[in-house]
DNA sequence: CTACGACGTAACGGTTGCGTTCCGCCGTTT
DNA sequence: AAACGGCGGAACGCAACCGTTACGTCGTAG
């Protein structure tokens, strides 16, 4: 019997405010006074910080998984990069996500979580993304998926969430045709 | 006239706190606690956390910089990366570097620091290192030097200090194959 | 119309950390 | 021998936040 709007309004709050502050700093009381709510309504709905961030932030992140697949190889990765880079150049996601991935390497249950939020879908699916251009051979045979995850995610996450420098239009496609061209070099 | 035993006690000690708990919930208190000193000691050395984080961590950073000038870029490539990867596999590096980098997000003076402390030096120096391949013809004329630094880079932060994945004996060399795969077919 | 329950507000005692101050100790300098 | 000054320790008043409780309001279900 919990009002809708009210959880809508605490949702909206933490993640704003984890943006603002980060997980370390994020206090339920500031969450509340964001919300426009009173603590009570908060500890009616979850137990406690941890508990709150991570079903507010699974949430959102399980949410939004497009999954590419245009026929060929070069098509899906653009794709992927596109969706990626939308992904990280959001001003909150682009604050969230590296304060928890910082905080997941000292947390076990935070690491899991986004492990589940966003590896298990992102990864597995860069991962099907590589089997498939093996098998319409546009890969070598033998190409290690993991590492192609590594070029494919790595020099995005690199540019946007840690360079933090923007990106000029063509870049999504000069680094696409790069990664291509890695992919097609590396050892197999 | 302040001791240097003192000093050196508290730098260790802001290091491991700032490993274990982060940035945000580091405190003065604990940092005392932690290095067996008095909060005075602290006062007297700096004003407040951010002042002595800064310092502390930049006077870090700006030592370790070995510059990579092997004769070939391939040669070049593979020692940066090993260099690289070195930092990120140490246990309190790969736990204040993405903490900070997150923190840098949301604080200019901590994101000027870190730009002057790993940046400038670690990209400044990739830059020359692809000018010098441009020069010696093994990359091709153009070759774009922060797309470089970002097929360099990104899939070893990604891989190390992001996924948190341990590293196969041969990563590093496929890795830098497929990066000047990666860089010789760019578009130009 | 009544009863229920989620709501905001306010207060609770307890903890932690801030930045500052004062003290007595002790090694160094003079 | 005396003065100096950094040292640890303890305490200060202040602020923030914890998680919990009591209370009065208000919308809704029955």
């Amino acid at each position: 019997m919990l009002r809708g709007d009210i959880t809508v309004a605490i949702r909206n709050a933490v993640m704003n405010e984890l943006a603002e502050v980060g997980y370390g700093r994020l206090s339920i009381e500031a969450v509340a006074r964001r919300a426009g709510v009173g603590k009570t309504a908060i500890y009616r709905r979850w137990s406690n910080k941890l508990e709150m961030v991570m079903e507010i932030v699974s949430d959102v992140a399980e949410r939004k998984v497009p999954l590419p697949d245009t026929g060929s190889f070069a098509g899906d990765l653009e794709l992927l990069m596109m969706i990626v880079s939308k992904a990280l150049q959001h001003r909150i996601a682009s604050q969230i996500i590296p304060d928890l991935m910082a905080e997941a390497a000292r947390n076990p249950q935070i690491a899991e979580t986004l492990q589940r939020a966003l590896r298990t879908h992102q990864q597995s699916l860069a991962e099907k993304l590589v089997g498939q251009a093996v098998t319409r051979g546009e890969l070598p045979e033998g190409t290690d998926p993991t590492l192609a995850v590594d070029l494919m995610l790595g020099p995005l996450y690199w540019r946007l969430a840690i360079a933090r420098e923007p990106i000029a239009d063509d870049y999504l496609e000069r680094l696409s045709a790069a990664v291509t061209g890695a992919l097609r070099a590396a050892l197999p």
